[in-house]
DNA sequence: CAGTGGTCTAGACCACAGT
DNA sequence: CTGTGGTCTAGACCACTGC
């Protein structure tokens, strides 16, 4: 019969345990990295070798440099030991959040129109876009979403009928079909082209810019079972919206 | 004394172990939840039934669920079980890469020149840019980014001297800060700002466009240590680059 | 060959939230 | 109170790799 095993070992900073050990460890590890106290490079110490300064066991150390691999900050090697990384290629996190959200947290009213919408087979373009066959069924709309009874936001969007069907049954005349599509299709992947342009007259129009005013595009395909389920393409005024993205150390 | 234990205890598919079990679990369980099988707010099995089903100790199927929450792909609740979480706020990872690296990638030849670079006490301007003391010194460069002989992207860069003084001694007059600044300072965290623009009088001399062109600007300011390391502002011509993000699946 | 990390086990105790 | 997840242990076997 196994042994009941006391809970602690206790190594010496036994005050508060709030955080859990494994994440002690890593904030340790991270700290030392951050703080250039163990530059790139650096060998940091062996799994036996933590488990003996943490009087814990080899599971707990493991769990803790396994997250760090996943961070980004150390390489591990067998027979050899773990590494501090070299940044190479830094990410960061660009948070693309629901208009309305990004509206309603500028603290201004938020309002929906729809300008367009038509369902049609797709044409060549669509089927360019969402890689699509000469029978599939797209619907296509044209929207704006407003602040503070101000244009905000252009929406052009392409909505793969054949992966999602019941979108059809919508009209999107006083709802964005962005929020409608995220709470019904199960998502994994998707890309994203961000570019700078100058407004067209017809989008300066609709944004209430004036001719020649820079405007910030964002393009989204979303991908989910091997097939594209929606492509939308945002245009905002450039100067008057800004896009913020938070720096994550991730893995590359 | 404990005893050896088989390592397989084998349920259905048996063959390929090359991906480990728990990364099997991981991915089991990730594929019904993006095919929709498992949908938004659906309770995943509890820990001993997968425990059951897959034949194996509850620290492994741990692993896997925990790995789940990290990719915010489920939620769990103590007492009431893992839950399919349902999409809320959707992250894209950006990818800020070298510039260099960026140039080389479209295949075209990569050059540099630095136009300017000054070392002063920080100006007000500065001090609000880095939150520096008024006694801080930065180094301020304006520099040029070339692919195929054509001006690719204008770097308007502030170093904060007293984290980084070792600066002070580069000339930064044949190749970037930027790569420099990575491979020396720590990183711990970076906020961007992007958004569109037309290019002013000099800018646009800079960049050889004509007036009026849209262009890109993503500004980054590099934290290390509780204090700013760095800012950079990088000028793009909007219809000339692109930037691009893929998509993941992050917490939030 | 020997040392490292990668993975897994069969238990255990605890915190917490429903009932 | 009971059942769930959160964490941890003291082992174990294996793959890989540098010597």
């Amino acid at each position: 019969m196994a042994v009941s095993v006391p809970k602690q070992a206790e190594s010496e900073t036994t005050t508060d345990r709030r955080p859990s050990l494994h994440e002690r460890i890593l904030k340790d590890v991270e700290g030392r990295i951050l703080s250039g106290e163990w530059p790139p490079g650096h060998r940091i110490p062996f799994e036996h070798e933590l488990t003996l300064q943490y009087g814990c066991s080899r599971m707990t150390v493991n769990k803790a440099l396994t997250d760090l691999v996943k961070r980004g900050l150390i390489e591990r090697r067998r027979k050899s030991g773990s590494y501090v990384m070299y940044p190479h290629t830094r990410s960061a996190v660009l948070e693309i959040r629901d208009i309305k959200s990004e509206v309603e947290a500028l603290g201004l009213d938020y309002g929906y129109e729809c300008l367009m919408r038509t369902q049609r087979k797709a044409t060549v373009s669509d089927r360019l876009i969402l890689e699509l066959r000469s029978t599939d069924e797209v619907l296509a709309i044209l929207a704006r979403h407003s602040a503070g009874g101000q244009p905000f936001c252009l929406e052009e969007r392409l909505i793969n009928l054949s992966a999602v069907p019941e979108a059809a049954a919508e009209s999107f005349a006083t709802s964005a079909p962005g929020p409608w599509l995220i709470g019904r299709v199960p998502w994994s992947a998707a890309e994203h082209k961000i570019r700078a342009v100058v407004a067209d007259k017809h989008t300066a129009g609709l944004l209430g810019l004036g001719l020649g005013a820079a405007c910030l595009i964002i393009e989204r395909r979303t991908r989910n079972n091997g097939r594209y389920v929606t492509h939308v393409k945002l245009t905002y005024s450039g100067d008057r919206h800004e896009l913020v993205a938070e720096f994550a150390p991730t893995r590359s």
